[in-house]
DNA sequence: AATTATAATATGCCTAGACATATCGGGGAA
DNA sequence: TTCCCCGATATGTCTAGGCATATTATAATT
């Protein structure tokens, strides 16, 4: 298929083409997959014909299959081959961002405003959310995230003191408690819950809403490791806000 | 490093180590900077340095290293070397699953209720939900995904009648409408909105629930390369219902 | 001092060949 | 027939070496 043979014995692709070679077999067997020329159960050629058909080294045909199978387009199973996958099953994945960056990126003025602040021993309800031993210390904090000076978002937020006791001292102006963790711990693991809840006297009185008003709440708890760093479970007023995602198949 | 040659002129590891090599020099560079011996903004060992620090080609480093770029732990530039990623923003992933298969997995006894059905052409609110032109004829479903014989959501869907003509004669009975799409039609792209709306009387009635009870909703619009083929929008109790992610780092 | 060429360096991509491993099929033994 | 072993096959991983390209540091020039 190539004709431009280089230097020495192994050409090393000279290429006019902007784009590498893995992803230009990537693009083209992805197209046959997609445009049902390839329907779902078909068993793609092996390996070195792939690699005859394209003139290349098994190892580039390789790397095209294996973005296809990151993709889920293909299945790969030693001696069986690869076969084209089943339509992806309805699952997708949805970003969720920082608020703050999320805001600039919207070109809004942002800023957060912390309502209240204790340092105290975990109760049954901390440690519950937490996951920390009752009398654990613990950070408690609850703040408003502003957009353009309103209310945008409502912050409640846990920090386990064991894991970060630099927080004790930490007055959290100018800078959200979510900026801060992450400029200073990695977390490795994270788990969110997305739900909804009508919004209370209280919630209502500080994100200026009607009581009652449905509200979007996603909560967080994240790990270093093993150990717990901080729970928040952040409310967002539904009508001021939309979690988007789009997920479009990622050209590598 | 290693000290167990093998027949030939290279040694194509006899590992009794389960795992293969390049995972575990990314096992053991990931150590380093979660562990916090190599803060953000380090600069890791050069490949040809690590090649020889752990005895391998400089291939196999290049793809443990590409993993831990995948990771986003470190970012990488030619000439500028590899360095560690500042602490990961604070964004993460959701995955959206198929009710039907989550409820399956929960060991749930799941049915779908088809409760409307038309077939007309796309008025200004079918248009501007699935991005077809007005007049396109289009398939508008209501249906209700049934938990162990109780409401569980309730489905509100559009179906592009020029990229799926089969759905014209089709009744969804005993398959839930995004079941049968999805052994159809792979999609390429999708895009998702969530949000959280107090229920309207007929909500109500159908999800039997109490009136102005907080929903969360999830909309999805899905593409086939460039068409359009359906709008969703499933409408979840929240008190009957999370959406649960959780992250852990990927061992690859 | 500011700008521009140039060399060095680290990653990115590729090749050809090799051994490793899972698994599918078929043939032979119980 | 049923079970087990064994060869064939396709992918998984690895090596050693090479050219390509972006970027940075340095030297030369204006």
């Amino acid at each position: 298929m190539r004709t431009e043979p280089v230097n020495g014995d192994t050409p090393a692709l000279p290429r006019a083409s902007a784009q590498p070679r893995y992803r230009a077999i990537y693009e083209a067997l992805r197209q046959k997959i997609v445009s049902g020329e390839w329907p779902a159960g078909h068993r793609l050629p092996s390996e070195p014909e792939l690699a005859r058909t394209f003139g290349c080294a098994r190892m580039t045909i390789g790397k095209a299959l294996g973005a296809l199978a990151d993709q889920r387009l293909v299945t790969r199973r030693r001696r069986a081959g690869t076969t084209v996958s089943r339509p992806r099953p309805q699952e997708s994945v949805l970003e969720i961002h920082d608020i703050e960056a999320e805001l600039l990126a919207a070109g809004v003025r942002y800023a957060y405003r912390s309502l209240t602040r204790r340092v105290r021993r975990a109760n049954a309800a901390d440690a519950a959310a937490l996951g920390v031993p009752p009398g654990t210390p613990v950070l408690a904090l609850v703040g408003l995230h502003l957009a353009d000076a309103r209310p945008h978002a409502l912050e409640e937020r846990l920090i386990n003191l064991e894991a970060v006791p630099e927080a004790r001292t930490e007055r959290f102006i100018g800078i959200s408690p979510g900026r801060w963790l992450l400029q200073r711990i990695p977390w490795t693991e994270a788990e969110h819950q997305i739900g909804a809840l009508s919004a209370d006297a209280t919630m209502a009185r500080r994100l200026a809403i009607r009581r009652n008003t449905a509200c979007l709440t996603i909560e967080r708890n994240t790990w270093r490791e093993e150990q717990r760093i901080t729970h928040v479970r952040v409310i967002y007023p539904y009508d001021q806000h939309r979690l988007v995602a789009r997920f479009r198949y990622r050209p590598l």
